[in-house]
DNA sequence: ATCTCTGCAAATGTTTTGCATCAGC
DNA sequence: GCTGATGCAAAACATTTGCAGAGAT
């Protein structure tokens, strides 16, 4: 057995500090909001306009890997990324502009909804509505 | 203003009865669980083994139009359809098979966790875990 | 006979990958 | 200078659409 203990990463990668990394973290570390990889490029093309999305792409999942990121997926829309490490917590989407918010605090009490002979092992729940901004300008 | 009413539908479609369509309705009438179209698919073609998968697609959009059936969107999967008119309720995903399955009843709760300005309109929760086949068999 | 529905294939949108080049170390 | 990271373009994957022909009414 030479191999990887299970759940170590294969592929680490992208441990080079780059203009790229920089600016895809930097994009984080100014915006708490959970971003979906089109802002994540959008934003950080402002710094660095030759970045490309498949860059974007690849320090997502490697931050991900790196459990700098954490991956927030939602329904019906793709996936966002949010800094790791932070409490449980759920998320706000709003459908005025599309904007995810995190939520402080969980209601609990889910494991009564389970049936017998099922396993409870994660929960997500997202809020829908409009955002202070959306409730304003409708 | 010779328009539609707002939320009438353009495309209306698919109203003659067709073998295809028999197919796809009675793969929903078998099974009471939320399917995904290549669910929807696999289990129509065993009725139908020349149907195609665009087919699939075009009375997935138009049931939910006529408000037959009602998509449900999770986080991180494809849709899957159900059918229309139950009552509120939420669903259980089982990262085991990938299946996913109706839940009675709703915690509540969940105005308190919006914050001030956010007006909220609906919420998506969904369990994960294993469901009864998977946890036996792992 | 008409007009819709179907199946195929091509288009679309999103994410991933191959590869030659560029740049961090 | 070596090796990994980048950007482009092509591939993959899920879903939608165009179109000619089949089928329902």
């Amino acid at each position: 057995m030479f191999g990887l203990a299970a759940g170590e990463a294969i592929l680490r990668g992208m441990e080079r500090k780059t203009r790229q990394r920089d600016a895809v973290c930097g994009v984080f570390e100014r915006e708490s909001r959970p971003l979906s990889p089109l802002e994540v490029l959008q934003e950080a093309q402002r710094e660095l306009p030759t970045l490309g999305i498949a860059t974007v792409y690849r320090h997502l999942r490697s931050l991900v890997e790196e459990e700098w990121l954490q991956l927030v997926e939602l329904p019906g829309v793709p996936p966002r990324y949010e800094r790791a490490g932070k409490h449980h917590h759920h998320h706000f989407h709003c459908h005025g502009c599309g904007k995810v918010y995190e939520l402080e605090g969980c209601t609990g009490g889910f494991a009564s909804l389970v049936p017998d002979g099922f396993e409870l092992e994660s929960h997500t729940m997202v809020l829908h509505g409009r955002c202070a901004g959306c409730t304003h300008a409708a």
